[in-house]
DNA sequence: ATAAATACCCCCCTTTTCAGGGTATATATT
DNA sequence: AATATATACCCTGAAAAGGGGGGTATTTAT
């Protein structure tokens, strides 16, 4: 008995790459491929009672995106794994896929050898994420939870983003129509929420948290 | 007549899908695949009469990286073309790259289409770097060209660097054994030459220019 | 019902920043 | 030898930042 896979990708290069990979593999029977997650969802809703075991899926494709093809596949209710494959390995990216449940993880630059052990770790039930794409979740996860805590209300959003545009105390008073005391007011609780020391401080802090453009 | 090919990278996914699309293609013969640059390096050595038309080699490789094999094959001064492939798409490697004189330079998440074209561009005796990243390279380049007439001396880097480290003017005057006078005219002329307002300005332009971490 | 958090405002005082000047000297560059 | 550049330093004065202390009104949570 084979598995039975479906893969998901726009990128010619990285398809047929998987393919000989898999091919060389006795018991992965690849029963569809696309290079758009439409054609997935399309074959799904035809072939209701095919049971279909592995659906590896790109994130960015043209029509259909990984991630609504993957909602599409869970909705399906019923033992369909997800493998997801991309190159963008943010934390943002990381979190909507866990929030939708995909089964793995591994980046398009991963070698033959982990996409291997990637899929057979998945079929036989289990999560699987690549060490990589864990370090950098982690990194990320507790360097964002020590500033989790700081909570900003948009007012202080509002002033720390334009005393990082590098507007003195008068020009944001002006602008936010409040008195310059009360920017002073802002400015020194900022300073002591985000543990800074001064303007450097919080401008490397708006900067962090996106407020401004690099 | 085909024409002789050589390929160099160490992600067998990539390779496995480049190889299937040269196979399908008729006027091209795969003498050799390695992933690592020291087994083509080896070869060119022993080959010395072969008629060689195209290396194809990823940057980064576990022994000899791709610039470093690019100029053993440059050296041995024949015609062989170089095309490179990578995931990293920085200007500065791009630089690199060119410096080195290699023949082309497509990233790897490219099409197959691009692909055929740039080594068929490169058989033809010309250049060929994706579209993708000329747009980053001239952006980059263009971007840079206004901050090169600025040049900072090595103080003035020192300086800003503690500046946008949230030290005051009195810290970064003991530390770098300086007048607090001398470091506040570092300030002001950091500022008059930056074109900034500020303290939040000379951060970010510390941070744009990595004398910080972010 | 009350505590806590949020959003706002004011005063005082000291230190720092910033804009405008300046001098002196060593080291390259031409 | 003349000039430019980098370096280090100084001064004034106004503006802003930084640190401390107050406060009120409103919303949100317990």
């Amino acid at each position: 008995m084979k598995y039975n896979l479906i893969i998901a990708d726009d990128h010619k290069m990285f398809l047929d790459g998987l393919l000989s990979i898999l091919n060389s593999e006795k018991e992965y029977n690849i029963l569809l491929t696309a290079k758009d997650g439409k054609y997935i969802a399309k074959y799904l809703e035809i072939n209701p009672n095919e049971r279909i075991d592995l659906i590896i899926t790109d994130i960015s494709m043209p029509g259909l995106d990984g991630i609504s093809l993957n909602k599409i596949i869970k909705e399906r209710n019923n033992n369909i794994k997800t493998l997801v494959v991309s190159m963008h390995n943010d934390v943002d990216m990381i979190d909507n896929l866990i929030e939708h449940d995909v089964d793995g993880y591994v980046p398009k630059n991963a070698e033959k050898g982990e996409f291997l052990k990637a899929i057979k770790t998945i079929l036989k039930g289990e999560k699987y994420f690549s060490k990589e794409i864990k370090d950098i979740y982690l990194d990320n996860k507790f360097a964002k939870k020590k500033n989790e805590d700081i909570k900003l209300t948009q007012r202080e959003i509002d002033v720390i983003t334009l005393i990082a545009q590098e507007h003195t105390t008068q020009e944001i008073a002006d602008q936010l129509f409040l008195s310059k005391h009360t920017i002073e007011s802002y400015r020194k609780n900022l300073i002591a929420k985000l543990n800074v020391r001064n303007l450097a401080g919080l401008t490397k802090y708006a900067l962090k948290m996106k407020y401004i453009k690099p």
